[in-house]
DNA sequence: TCAGGCGTCACCCGAAAGTATGATTTTGCA
DNA sequence: TGCAAAATCATACTTTCGGGTGACGCCTGA
């Protein structure tokens, strides 16, 4: 960004000191006054719409930066190891891998997950999943 | 797109015409040439940075055009039918429910599922959907 | 015509997931 | 300090999934 602006500054203060001395040396005889605005616009606009891409670009390249949507987190009350299950189990682990993952039993992660889907108002992992990627809950 | 450089030409046009009216007319007496090129070179950099924000515009507003991966389709050698099963799977449906949706059996839908498990190389409908997804079989 | 893929269905069995209920410990906070 | 929420675990039971196997009809390309 910073980088654009300078090398346009330097285009821009390079080209008007060379039209300039250009015009009073060999130019401005041969030339019309009309072709010597045409250039300079011609070259500016170039200048500009450079500048204009570079500029845009910047902003483009970072497209998908996930944030959590935490106050849906927080209003459906979901607590913290609920979305470490939720979690794991949008990567596609089962209870038993959940479970070794978190170091707790199995039936901890199954009381997790009735919470889940009570709070999501859902009846399966599937859907469970969906429905925390299209709120943001999780990426 | 078309609308853009229609407008920008006019307007490169019309100004140019300007111009070249006032210089003869007033300010080429008043104003330096140093401040006319200067001037002439803002309002085309103007100019071209608009253009380029309005051409670039263009190319942006539609980003998510999902296209779904059917050379992979094709190399996993999944069949139509598989893909419908793995869609509804996707959005959390029941095998029941997505017999009923199929007009089929449970138990084809879950020969379908095996053979997709078998083809994705999953064990499970979440990592199925995890997979597919990643792979753009699915949106 | 015949092999092979696809779609369909069935049956069985075990594993995984989900439901219900209750209990204990931890912990944050009023 | 004491209460409520969260986290943990268990037991028992039902439902859903997934694997394995086999079968039948249809269609297509060799």
């Amino acid at each position: 960004m910073k980088k654009t602006i300078l090398i346009y500054g330097l285009s821009l203060a390079v080209l008007v000191f060379l039209l300039e001395y250009f015009e009073y040396r060999y130019f401005v005889h041969e030339l019309s006054t009309e072709v010597f605005v045409f250039l300079i616009a011609l070259i500016f606009t170039g200048l500009g719409l450079w500048a204009g891409k570079k500029l845009t670009n910047q902003t483009k390249i970072e497209p998908p930066p996930f944030e959590q949507n935490e106050k849906a987190i927080r209003y459906l009350k979901i607590s913290e190891r609920e979305l470490e299950v939720l979690e794991l189990v949008a990567q596609g682990f089962s209870n038993k891998q959940i479970s070794d993952k978190l170091f707790v039993s199995v039936n901890t992660t199954k009381t997790h997950l009735s919470h889940l889907y009570e709070k999501l108002d859902v009846k399966r992992r599937t859907q469970a999943v969906e429905k925390a990627k299209s709120l943001k809950l999780i990426e």
